[in-house]
DNA sequence: TAGATTGTTAATCGATTAACAATC
DNA sequence: TAGATTGTTAATCGATTAACAATC
C-alpha cells in the first residue's frame, strides 16, 4: 500500500464520520471521492488495496467502511501519549481534547525547566525529564510528541527510544535520527507557512531584495 | 518546479544554516544530500530546477545557495499573519517566537468567545471575529491560520479569502474548499498520530482481533 | 432487462536516480 | 594533466487516472 494512500485514509474517515452521523447508508466512489477532493479511480483503488470491497451497481457500505479503516488505522485501539516539553506548543498540546478522542491519551508530560517541573497542564502534573526512562515504561506509552527547542530535540528522541517508544510526532525543526524500527513524522510550523508563502510568491509581485536573513535559526 | 522539490527546500535551508555557521565555504551535493537525508541527483535536480548552479569539480557556494534558497522561498519577505482561534492550538501559535523569527510576525488574533474577545495573548488582543473584514486588509495580513473548531473552519475560510488572504494554514480537520488562487495547506496533528499509529501497526503484533484488516498487503 | 457502479487493466503522468559527458 | 563534481540524459520506479468489462 502506498505511502499516499496511508495518508489519505484518515481523510476518508471523517468524510464517513460525517456520512454515518446523517445517517447514509451507503456512498459511491464518487461521492465520497468528490466530498474529500480526489479521483473515484484513485478511491477506489486505495480501498481495493485494503481489501475493501463494495457494491457493483450500488457502491460502498459507510458503516463497514468505516469500521474497515477504524481497523486499519487502529482507531480503536489506545496509543498512550508522552508529551516532552511543555512549552506553549507541548501546552497547546496537553490541553488539546483532540487527541485523546481519537485514542491518542495524554499519559504524561516531562519538561526539564524546574519552575515547570510538578506544575499541573489540563489535569496533568509535568514531570522532570529524568524520570523518563522509568515512567514511559510504566505507563504503557509508545508514542512521543517532541516539542522542545532544536537543540534538546535529539537527546529526547534518544531516550524515547531507549525507553520503548516507537512513534515519534516532532514539531522541531531537527531531523531527527533513530533505528529502523522507529517511525517518525515531523510538523513543522515555520516549515509549513514558508512552502505556502513559496506557492504565494509566484503568483505575488515580489518586492525587492532584502539582505541575506539566516544567520541564526530558531 | 516539482511539489516535492518545494517541500524539500527548507531542509536545504536548515542544513545550509548550520554549515555557514560553522563556516564551512562550499559542499558538494553528496555531502548535503548526506546531510538532509536525500539522494544527491535529486538535490542536483532541485537546484537546477531553481537555475542555482554549482561548479564542477567543486561543489556549491554555502553562502550563495542559503541566499537563493532564501529568496526563492521569500525568507526574507515579511508574511503578515492573522490568527483565528484562540483556544489551546492559537494560543500556542500566538505565543510562539518561532513564526515571527522566520518571517510570519502574527499581526491580529480572532475570537467569536466573548470571554476571550479583549484578552491578550503574546501582547496582542484577541478581537472578536466580526472585525476580521476590517483589519486584516488595514493590517496587510495575508496568511490566515485556522485554529478554530472544525465546524467554523469553512465559514472562517472564506471570511478570510473575502477579506484578501491569499494562504491559509488549516489546523483543523476539516478540508476547505477555496478559489484557485488561494493555496491552503492542512495540519492536523491527529491525522499526523493516525499515520504514524497505522505505520506502527504494521510491525507490532496487534491486540483483539478485530476483522481482518491488511488481507491484501504489499 | 436497463442503469449504476465496482474492481482492475492499461495508459499516462511525474518524480527519482543511475550513469556519464562536460568541465572546473 | 588527474581528480572531483556538476548538470542532465535516459532509465526506472511508483502513483494517478481514464476506460471498460464484470456484475449488482
Amino acid at each position: 500500500m502506498s505511502e499516499a494512500t496511508v495518508g489519505r485514509l484518515p481523510v476518508y474517515l471523517r468524510a464517513l464520520v460525517e456520512l454515518a452521523g446523517r445517517d447514509v447508508a451507503s456512498v459511491s466512489s464518487s461521492r465520497l471521492a468528490e466530498h474529500v477532493g480526489v479521483n473515484p479511480a484513485t478511491l477506489r483503488r486505495d480501498l481495493s488495496s485494503l481489501g475493501i470491497t463494495g457494491t457493483r451497481g450500488i457502491g460502498y457500505d459507510v458503516k463497514y467502511l468505516l469500521f474497515e479503516i477504524s481497523v486499519v488505522l487502529g482507531v480503536n485501539q489506545e496509543w498512550r501519549v508522552a508529551v516532552v516539553g511543555t512549552g506553549n506548543l507541548g501546552r497547546a498540546l496537553a490541553n488539546y481534547q483532540g487527541l485523546a478522542t481519537r485514542g491518542f491519551p495524554i499519559k504524561v508530560l516531562f519538561d526539564v525547566d524546574p519552575d515547570l517541573v510538578g506544575t499541573e497542564i489540563g489535569g496533568l502534573p509535568v514531570r522532570h525529564v529524568d524520570r523518563l526512562p522509568e515512567l514511559v515504561p510504566k505507563l504503557g506509552v509508545t508514542v512521543g510528541v517532541i516539542a522542545t527547542s532544536v537543540e534538546a530535540a535529539q537527546g529526547v528522541a534518544d531516550q524515547l527510544v531507549e525507553a520503548g517508544v516507537t512513534s515519534i510526532l516532532n514539531f522541531t525543526a531537527e531531523s531527527l535520527h533513530v533505528p529502523e524500527h522507529v517511525v517518525v513524522r515531523r510538523v513543522d510550523l515555520a516549515t509549513e507557512l514558508q512552502i505556502l508563502s513559496f506557492y504565494q510568491r509566484r503568483d505575488t509581485a515580489v518586492s525587492g531584495g532584502a539582505g541575506v536573513p539566516l544567520s541564526g535559526e530558531d
